[in-house]
DNA sequence: GTGAAAGCGCTAACAT
DNA sequence: ATGTTAGCGCTTTCAC
């Protein structure tokens, strides 16, 4: 009665298998081969195995399925954080397509150790996880170069390593950016501001040249005071578009590198008394979920988010499968979705 | 080269103790030691151990330690989905206090098999993860009576079970209520719709009292047709507004039992060319990040969240250490936060 | 088709 | 302070 925590050490209350074999009166191994991969077992000798343990109530145990069977039914998802609408779609269909599978999802956390990343991923990927779906901006290589072997499973989504040898998902940067330029030109719009993403992202990079090739496509020339640096943050788009709202000759509409941007953009221009779209039109780009709960609604381009988190998870269980699988690029198309903060300039 | 999948079966690529104590030359519980609780181990073999597993890449298989120790650190985390800003705050917070403590997040989602709650949680339950947290709406007892023990911990977010002896963290759902109601009535409002939520959850029956006790201490009888049934989703809030909004004699304000509902509210007023607050003012609950989002910025009763996963895991932590300990009930402070979405009625 | 036995990587008595 | 020896609950040869 003494306070002493964590007693009862091998206080194994589950029910095993081997409780299962002495129920079912047969040995531990049949129980196991019932359990796993329904082998050649008697018909009879199965039906008995299942019932005791139905009498019994037995659950197999992963945890030691998978350290004797040296592989799991674990996935890793390794992520700055779920607390943003991008992430969370994705993770939506990651999860979708895992249940699909019968696998489950560890979350990890990037930012948990700053500096530690090699440490950490190397621990994530020692025993518990079969493979790594990683949603890291900036700095993959100190993530990829820790995973414990050369054929790990791991897929990248909407990111590329320098040598381009990974696994990856992404969406059509670049042709969205046209896109969404393109429609803004086709409104009457001349002078567009652009906000970039992290300009270390290859996607924030293919944004900025989908803006450009489309303006020149319409002959129009490239003034750079109407690029601005963003971060794909809001309050980062709050101050670029501040920046380029007050400029003597003020862009009648504004390109986000994604919503997030878009969003503080929008303040900015409320916050100067602007109309949207009236006075100012305002695209983004992600079409997340917060996309059309702003007012007013985002015009934007939609990058399939759900879609990209389905098609992570089937590209890392073929490298589950086969490790050997020489990696693939999958790359979605993105779509403009039009809804109300755009419109053409007053003249 | 022909097709065979998932060969290389005892493929322990991996470094283990066993090879640490070889190239240390020691015992390889000493290695054991030396990476567990630090007993008494010579600092001298320490250092030839830590810097054999440092040359030969070492990373512990916390597979196999909680396996052999019979404990884990791993927490697991049952939730309908995370895409849904209530959630992925409170997820915030359960990782962020989670990081703290050195454990690891294992997400599950419930709808995953609907009807067999049962089987999952007690498949969730044996092994891997050393406690549960719930954010469960609706049927927590399926989930609960599934638990593999008694005493297997576990900590219930926002939600009772009927016997009220779960170890549970919640917030001041009346208190809340009530502060929401005497705002708006503290506006001048006097007709005030209240959008429920789902009435199954005791929540939401303490938001509507909370309502009704507002009213009747300013002597405001209760108007049975100003209270329509919602369902904490957004849709459901659009459609209760709605029936509000076309009564004959309008309110004045509207309450929605959460934020989600409220924006439903916000769009159903737009749609009808009600100016907020010009025409009618909406007040909602828990202020999840999409609040301050939504134009204008919403008014709400601002629920802790992040912190409630905090709790959340400090509670869970205490029960896996002693299972013994007795339920507890901790109820965080809601508070009112004044944004753009209320004002007084226009005469 | 089924049982016996080894072992996955580790922890935790029990010795010494 | 360190080594020896059982397991943890399961999968997987290898016999029969």
């Amino acid at each position: 009665m003494s306070g002493q925590k964590n007693s009862r050490k091998k206080s194994s209350n589950s029910i095993t298998i081997v409780d299962v074999a002495r129920e079912a009166g047969v040995s531990y191994s049949t129980v196991s081969r019932v359990f796993s991969d329904f082998e050649f077992v008697n018909e009879d000798t199965r039906q008995k195995v299942i019932d005791a343990a139905n009498r019994l109530g037995y659950v197999v145990n992963l945890q030691a399925r998978s350290l004797a069977g040296g592989r799991s039914n674990i996935v890793g998802l390794l992520a700055p954080g779920i607390d943003n609408g991008y992430i969370s779609e994705i993770v939506k269909g990651i999860d979708q397509e895992l249940a699909f599978a019968n696998y489950d999802l560890m979350l990890y956390t990037t930012h948990r150790y700053a500096g530690r990343e090699a440490y950490y991923v190397k621990t994530i990927a020692n025993g518990l996880v079969a493979g790594l779906i990683l949603i890291v901006p900036l700095i993959t290589e100190n993530y990829l170069k820790a995973l414990p072997t050369q054929d790990f499973p791991y897929v990248l989504v909407d990111q590329t390593d320098s040598t381009r040898s990974s696994t990856t998902v992404d969406s059509t940067s670049w042709q969205g950016a046209f896109d969404a330029t393109n429609y803004l030109i086709s409104l009457g719009h001349r002078r567009i501001g652009f906000i970039t993403g992290l300009t270390q992202l290859s996607s924030a990079m293919e944004r900025l040249d989908g803006y450009r090739a489309a303006l020149e496509q319409h002959h129009i020339s490239i003034d750079q005071t109407l690029i601005v640096e963003g971060d794909y943050e809001t309050a980062g788009g709050y101050n670029a578009a501040g920046k380029l709202l007050d400029l003597p000759t003020r862009p009648t509409a504004i390109f986000a590198s994604n919503d997030l941007s878009a969003f503080g953009a929008l303040d900015a221009a409320r916050q100067r008394g602007l109309g949207i779209p009236r006075d100012i039109s305002i695209i983004g780009f992600d079409d997340i979920p917060q996309a059309s709960l702003v007012y007013p609604k985002l015009t934007t381009i939609r990058q399939p988010l759900i879609q990209i988190g389905h098609v992570a998870v089937r590209l890392l269980l073929e490298k589950i499968e086969d490790p050997d699988k020489e990696a693939r690029r999958v790359t979605l198309a993105t779509e403009l979705v039009i809804r109300d903060s755009c419109a053409p300039p007053r003249q």
